[in-house]
DNA sequence: AATGAAAGTGTTTATCC
DNA sequence: GGATAAACACTTTCATT
């Protein structure tokens, strides 16, 4: 399998990505006067962008917080013996772990998990101890948001 | 300080948070039509939703191995003593860190870490190490990639 | 809180450089 | 690969329920 081709961005690219992740809603328009082009050559430039899958979608950002999930976990997660199907099916089907990476060391998979208070920690993470070794550790802010990756030249 | 308030979604705002996490670009006459409104009626919940702090933004989803960042780690920190501050202003400039949380327990920071290849993971956590022990982990894959929080009634 | 219709604005297509 | 201009489509405002 060859590898991937990487996607070489220049400065207008690097400009209207930027542009939209600040807000992906921006018109057409207005994205074409920010990056001084024509409105159709801004559209040229997303669509290959898109088509080189640069860009995979346009997304919310919604706040945990004001739905009532309060708290945010980091769960690091060892599967015992014989068990990381299970453990694999149950994260993807506990809407609570928002995400979840397979990672190689002692853990096994690492995921983030919205809780509405500690209440509800107990409960969840139950249903994981049947399957697997698990460490939480509790979100206390957080210093950087997640951002773009580096967009070089 | 308050509890901040919880706001409830009914099931239009649900319908039209989750559209809108497919793709934040759709019009929104095409909008409307999902949800079966006028669009005067759909600008109007989409305002609400934006007023309450739900809604906090439109953002683009970029695949960084395009961009050449083949590799994701996920990188446990305890700073050492005194070093706090210095260590979390690290981890904001370097932009291959594109997300961290300040975390309980015995690690201080989990981050998330881009990198172009194996290569470049110890120029990077050099610079960490004078001031903090770490332990990372490389990411194999992503059973669940960032969804939304659940939506409940 | 929602609608329909008109006025205003943005997007796309076609043509040219 | 990009620009202009005309045709087309969408969004917003307003009056109404």
């Amino acid at each position: 399998m060859a590898k991937k081709q990487i996607y070489l961005l220049d400065r207008i690219d690097r400009h209207l990505l930027t542009l939209l992740n600040d807000n992906s809603r921006v018109s057409l328009k207005e994205l074409a006067q920010h990056i001084g082009m024509s409105a159709p050559s801004t559209t040229e430039r997303l669509r290959k962008l898109e088509d080189a899958g640069v860009l995979l979608g346009y997304r919310v950002e919604i706040d945990p917080v004001v739905l009532g999930y309060g708290l945010t976990a980091i769960v690091r997660i060892r599967q015992l013996p014989g068990q990381l199907q299970k453990v694999e099916a149950l994260i993807r089907e506990i809407p609570e772990f928002i995400e979840c990476d397979k990672v190689t060391g002692e853990d096994c998979f690492i995921a983030r998990l919205l809780l509405q208070d500690i209440g509800d920690l107990e409960p969840i993470m139950a249903r994981i101890s049947e399957y697997a070794e698990t460490n939480t550790a509790i979100v206390k802010s957080t210093p950087v948001k997640r951002r773009l990756p580096p967009l070089h030249q």
